[in-house]
DNA sequence: CCGATAGTGAACGCAACCGTCTTTTAGGGT
DNA sequence: ACCCTAAAAGACGGTTGCGTTCACTATCGG
């Protein structure tokens, strides 16, 4: 039952390449290192000093930076997060909702989806108020909100039924996904995504 | 942002209360404590520190008895377990649902239910190997197990729609669960299991 | 070239926790 | 009451990581 307890490094720069960097080089190197460490073992297990190995860094150079490691994630995640996603009409709800799974399976097997994801599962631990706001406001609310206006077209439009735009429908898809990434190893596959709009997402918004 | 690293101490015995236990009883505060250790703060955060302290025992108790805390946290599991959920029928798949629905609700909201919610959000942490198979065998797989169950008596019986009773369909209710968890805080509302299956489980199986 | 400054690597004292050990105490059985 | 033994309490040496500091070095811009 004794396994290392740590993180593993991550791979750094290949040997021989110039080691110092300076301002905002090394700060991607860092918020790289820094992600993840999140992901491989949760937000306790990183260490200030496990991302300055990763990041072939010193400390110094963090605390410059960032008065914690708390600072140093959020500043990461910020960095890292993509532009939020569009909900294009094109339609019909059906392709709509293909290409919101299709988007979210990509980041999802993204370093941000992962770190995300691994926040994702911490959020009742009592540290996770840290990260609550912001999860909050750039992941969950607006992939409920997208999925709502989805949704909402689709009841105009006819293609889906009366009183199918409500949060808790809108919550399948995010719900689906993150269980799928917790309970099976490795990248979701693309064919998940059809299984889940032919078996989950259509029948339930069918008129 | 600094926040204490470390599990609430449990309350433990009243003051005055003899303190010395042995055996059985010793154990089931130890699994106790355990538990709720594992529930505020992650299994890295948990320490046979804190959990000998919320237990108000020494840690030389915890060890001779468990060689690591994993070991402890696998016997608190198994010993707090309760025995599978039955899946009877009930004449209609909604009813069973809405059962089904009904005793999760309160598993989760139960001190065990926390801590395997807690297990379930770190499963793709590499320390989660250590519990993956349990919760496999013990909660993933004979929820899924039982809901298909129902969504095939249901095909037969003709109230759930040819093609329901896949995984997929069946891992809905787990999902949206875990999800609800995961992003409200607070203990999930007996109203949130009519919401669920108004807006989604049934109309997904519908015929 | 030179100066300023950020980065590197090492070291430091401290806290927390681990796993172990010892002495004392108290609960349970006879 | 007596005895056995597990539990309680405390201490120990070791490890890890924290946050900080320092001397040296490399890089950048003037």
């Amino acid at each position: 039952m004794d396994q290392p307890d740590r993180p593993q490094p991550a791979d750094g720069p290949a040997e021989g390449t110039p080691l110092r960097r300076r301002g905002k080089a090394l700060e991607a190197a860092i918020f790289e290192a820094a992600l993840d460490q999140l992901t491989s073992g949760g937000f306790a297990r990183m260490t200030m000093e496990g991302v300055a190995g990763a990041a072939q860094t010193g400390k110094a150079a963090l605390y410059r930076r960032w008065a914690s490691k708390a600072d140093l994630v959020m500043d990461a995640l910020v960095a890292a997060m993509p532009p939020p996603a569009d909900f294009p009409d094109l339609g019909s709800a059906e392709a709509e909702l293909r290409q919101v799974v299709h988007g979210y399976i990509e980041v999802l097997n993204s370093r941000i989806g992962a770190a995300v994801r691994t926040l994702m599962g911490e959020l009742d631990h009592e540290r996770a108020e840290l990260f609550k706001g912001f999860l909050h406001e750039r992941v969950i609310e607006p992939t409920t909100e997208g999925i709502l206006g989805i949704l909402r077209r689709g009841e105009a439009r006819g293609d889906v039924r009366r009183g199918a735009a409500v949060p808790m429908v809108a919550d399948v898809l995010p719900a689906m996904l993150l269980y799928r990434a917790r309970v099976c190893v490795g990248m979701i596959e693309e064919d998940f995504c059809e299984e889940l709009l032919g078996r989950v997402l259509l029948p339930m918004i069918r008129p």
